[in-house]
DNA sequence: GATGAATGAGGCTTCATTCAT
DNA sequence: GATGAATGAAGCCTCATTCAT
């Protein structure tokens, strides 16, 4: 069936890009991994980037999923916000290699790459429209202040995880734990500011 | 003079590899960047892979210049091995866009990448037997014992770390710290063991 | 030498394109031809459109050239004009074959094929500049109107020529002449207009 | 009803064709076109060639039925030729774009384009004997030699014909008119020769 | 030693054609 | 008969590598 065949060349995809790269792996590799022929890949995907955008984003609807389900249980707003960022680091660095695909292109203008960069910030909103809502609850706790726009804050608090990641990747070892970036975030957009 | 040539094309790739990838760069962008010809590139290195495997290496006599520095400080040996295991865990995680060249080679058995691979090992030795002759002071000092060879102590200890960074890069959350990693080493390699 | 080769592949591939199409011309026959590699034809030429539309504008500085020497002959307004169009006329059908690569790609509105529109047009403004001075002659002896810009006019005999062009090669057998296309033209265009 | 989808295929096929080329043509395309799907294209038709060459030659059978019908009118049989010899002059002219499936691949020898050959050869016979035919008048009235086959002397101004049509598109501008090329013909070919 | 034009293996992609449903 | 997913041959193009100057 159609699914399948999709699936099972996504999952060909996967197995191969794991330990080696986007450019070690061959359109007829995945396909002949896939057990389908080269112009079957071209069938359910565009391009060879397409292919392994979808790869890099498939598995996003999952994670808001679970940021959703998290937002409502019953630990502190610190805890839950903690438990949150852990998950969206996990998912991210288990991502790492997929994730190069996108970050790769993200420097290029040139014509068709535009858009998947703007299709790359579409399939990042529900993620970013979660954490907000997260913090959105720490706002009418009383733990954030509420002059500034719950989706700003959540950026910012993506960007710092981003960057976390990112250092603990290129440089040495003295890495910020989560719990200190979001100690940080906290203490920065901590509400009672002051009064 | 020739030296400078050398050094100015491992200076440009390196300067390019930095965010791309080894299939980003192309042999072309190396040679303009470092104001030198294609041709010249083949003068001081016998063909890409070569370029980015001394790119990989190249700092790995200083590794092992400072772990053997470091094998005759005043330190308790526990804290010795710890600052050694640090320091290579750092070295590795600061070249590893360098290293993605030798490691995207491993799985290749293809004619030239063989010779490579032992040209790797060759290299990685003056480590091991840093690290070996590390623990060496621990086995004089009864901290370690002594029925096992230092030197497969040694390449256990540097695959623990290895295995760590990886499971970091790629796995969720729970890293475990090198002080862990160590005392691991160390309560499963201690001597003394129960008698 | 650099020209000789570039010259090489411009003639095997205008050999070629007679009698044939852009299609039925592949890149590694043009190399055959040319005794040349295939990515020598890259050296010289970004991309096989590169290449024909090449083929297809060389020459144009000669046909202007021509155009201009033209310019100042002896004969009278209406023969000189009339000698022009046919210069234009023969040298479009003789090129015909090549034209097809620009005209195939007329249509079209994809990223880089724009490019070559333009260039298309930056390559036809001297003719028509060539064919302007001569109506301006024509204004100054009083045979055309000198109420609309040459250049308008030029592009006007220059469209129907085309259009004259076109209609022999799909429509049936009442062709107009040339002298035909000219003698409207005249008579459309022409000053001292009935007073 | 299957006619219909014949029909509409071709309809669709020669919709397409024009303006664009036998390349610039995708069966995707025509089926699309012709609301039908891509599979359906080869139960009426063998293939792409296949398709365009019926597209080409459909029609040949009115040409020679015209053609006979004007073999009985009432005109001197100079003037009964010309008027052929500008009909079918006519209907290639219009027919070029198709024709050009034809010819390219007149130079090939490959397989299975030799059949295609033979069935060209097969479909232009009535043409050709069509022609013979209105000859063979000539020959009867005395204007035409009788000691050269009807057949070959039409098959002589068939080539001429078409050699005239080809230079019109190639080369310059001094084109024999049709009037000229029966002139010619009749001239050469006239009887009472010398005698 | 230095240069860069020339080379050609190998990758991505298209599209005519087949065949199970 | 009709369909369209699957196929794979063949085309365009890149880029590591060589070699005459």
């Amino acid at each position: 069936m159609a699914k399948d065949k999709r699936s099972a060349i996504l999952r060909a995809a996967e197995e191969m890009v794991r330990g080696r790269g986007y450019h070690e792996v061959t359109m007829e590799e995945v396909a002949r991994a896939a057990h389908v022929s080269k112009g079957t890949l071209y069938t359910y995907f565009r391009d060879k980037d397409e292919l392994f955008f979808q790869l890099a984003t498939e598995g996003f609807e999952e994670l808001c999923e679970l940021l959703r389900s998290q937002s409502c249980d019953e630990l502190p707003f610190r805890e839950r916000l903690l438990g949150i960022c852990r998950q969206i680091s996990s998912f991210f660095r288990r991502r790492k290699p997929l994730m190069r695909v996108v970050s790769e292109h993200e420097g290029r203008t040139a014509g068709l790459r535009r858009e998947m960069r703007s299709r790359w910030k579409q399939k990042r909103l529900p993620m970013v429209q979660a954490v907000a809502a997260i913090i959105e609850q720490g706002v009418t706790g009383g733990q954030v202040r509420s002059d500034v726009p719950t989706a700003a804050l959540a950026e910012l608090l993506l960007g710092t995880l981003r960057a976390r990641g990112r250092r603990m990747q290129e440089e040495g070892e003295e890495l910020l734990s989560i719990e200190s970036v979001v100690e940080v975030f906290l203490n920065g957009a901590g509400g009672a500011r002051g009064s």
